[in-house]
DNA sequence: CATATGTATGTTATATCATAACATGTCAAG
DNA sequence: CTTGACATGTTATGATATAACATACATATG
């Protein structure tokens, strides 16, 4: 199933064009490949789980619940028990290859591996994809506030609510 | 049991002198006066569990789970399921008096209610302590951002994981 | 005063999300 | 070909959250 099959929601029609700014075909196989990649460099294993995992988080192209991601995986033979999708996920988001969405408790592929990112996420409430929006600044805006503080920042979650342009121009 | 109770906390001897910055026995009282005019303006009543729930959150100064708010609340002679505690949670979170801390499950009484603001929260993963910095020129980064990609940004949720001062310097 | 209306509280029951603990399997290095 | 680290899988349980419904309470209006 691919991305955009949600016949409610104006989104869907065209997720890629102005809000999500990539030509998604072209990235999921090129995340798919940094994976491998970045994997091996830190001489941890790509195994068929986690690529699964990532590849489903791709082709959805939205974020998705870790019982969703089970789900999948236990159609297609794999475990049928929760923690596989979760530790699944979990190396994934410690890798850089995904993300975890805590407004949704969801977890979305990560468009930009292996590049220095904090990114935000826009959350669109009425269709439910999210764009990954780059957000340096935004992160520098957030250290300098830490900083005034003595706050050292390890993580970050920065998410924002709110429309996508298809769902705004519908309402 | 005021907040600054965990013994192997270190940022707990001193939660309100760098890292919060405010005197904590002072604001308490503040932000319930201005919870009572926040909720008659909007025509709505601070009614005893609202009322409670929100003290429980400015005595413990710091981030509670809803089950915790439901328990002290049980023990009160309130009521003993789950919805209690969601209810008069969401009713703060919704007038502005209360925050969502997504990363942890968990709210916190807003330092600044009424003000307009769009919060930014530290999170101590040593002691938990929760820190509201002031976050606007992140969030002006955060709608440029979004607006880049013709989004429109509603609500926000801006959280960092990290080590407070105290903490840190523990470590 | 009666009563209609919206708001609030409480309950039961269930849904949803997440992890602990343990057994088995796999792989690469020595 | 064994050892040790990593990975997958299981069972069981814990933690967080909401749906649906019944009752009460406030206040405004006839």
């Amino acid at each position: 199933m691919p991305h955009g099959s949600d016949p409610d929601c104006p989104g869907c029609a065209a997720p890629d064009l102005a809000f999500a700014r990539h030509d998604h075909s072209h990235c999921a196989a090129d995340v798919l490949a940094r994976a491998e990649v970045i994997a091996a460099d830190q001489g941890l294993r790509m195994t068929p789980v986690r690529r699964r995992v990532l590849e489903i988080l791709l082709e959805e192209h939205k974020a998705l619940g870790a019982y969703e991601v089970l789900q999948r995986l236990a159609a297609e033979g794999f475990g049928h028990q929760p923690p596989v999708a979760y530790r699944a996920l979990e190396f994934l988001v410690d890798q850089g290859l995904a993300h975890r969405i805590r407004r949704l408790n969801a977890f979305a592929a990560c468009m930009h591996p292996g590049e220095a990112h904090a990114p935000a996420f826009l959350i669109c409430r009425a269709c439910n994809t999210v764009a990954e929006a780059p957000a340096a600044p935004v992160r520098a805006a957030l250290d300098a506030a830490a900083e005034a503080l003595g706050f050292v920042i390890e993580r970050t979650n920065i998410e924002a609510l709110g429309l996508c342009p298809t769902c705004a121009e519908a309402a």
